[in-house]
DNA sequence: AAATATACATAAATATCTTAGGTATATAGG
DNA sequence: CCTATATACCTAAGATATTTATGTATATTT
């Protein structure tokens, strides 16, 4: 998929993978996002993780590192105020999915 | 509508307008978007002039100045190329709103 | 042993958008 | 008549989000 459309909505993506997960880490984020979307979907990790301070930094998500073997894994789960945005961003999203779609179906005048 | 979502599909809504109207100026194009989208769709006139010119410079648009009273209009349609190009990305947008909504619609695995 | 996958991260470059400002003509309302 | 709003084009500065490239390190597969 030309994945420019993309644009805008990767926010929207990562909450609601943690509204649906209870808890994620970011590499495990854009591998089930790969996976559900039947490749369609492909978070590039350059974006990933910027958006993932992004939206601790504005409060919705709370981390957790944790050791698995030598290595360090980072869970994010959405805070309260992210699970209210979260809910929000979906409805939004859906609303403008239904409006642009409604557009891009509009036959010519005659 | 929180227009965030909107970004990256801006070129495509003019191709789509384009396709469906032979001919349209540039302030016209906003005032159609609007109107056809209930106030949804505002786009801004700092981003659709430079969107028309690169899509013009990339050889998708054609342009005509007619002169309306003591007014020059910019008139643009679809070269033979943008007619093309502008079936392929009405085509993906179809396919990325359809993959997005499955995706928002996805339930949690338990 | 080497290649690939997992897992985090950042910086530079690029793209697109908003905001703000500029110019000028036409029309509607008081 | 005059003033505000609408029409119609345009660009520049700043904000923001993304890709591409690079870096580090461990784990797993071939």
């Amino acid at each position: 998929m030309n994945n420019k459309m993309f644009r805008g909505s990767l926010d929207t993506i990562i909450l609601k993978m943690l509204n649906n997960n209870t808890e994620m880490y970011g590499y495990e984020i854009t591998q089930e996002v790969k996976k559900l979307s039947d490749g369609a979907f492909d978070i590039k990790e350059g974006a990933l993780y910027p958006a993932l301070h992004r939206l601790e930094a504005k409060g919705l998500l709370e981390t957790e590192s944790r050791s698995i073997g030598n290595r360090i894994r980072k869970y994010y789960k959405l805070s309260p105020k992210g699970n209210k945005e979260s809910k929000t961003q979906i409805s939004e999203m859906q609303e403008f999915l239904q409006q642009m779609n409604a557009f891009m179906n509009l036959k010519p005048a005659r």
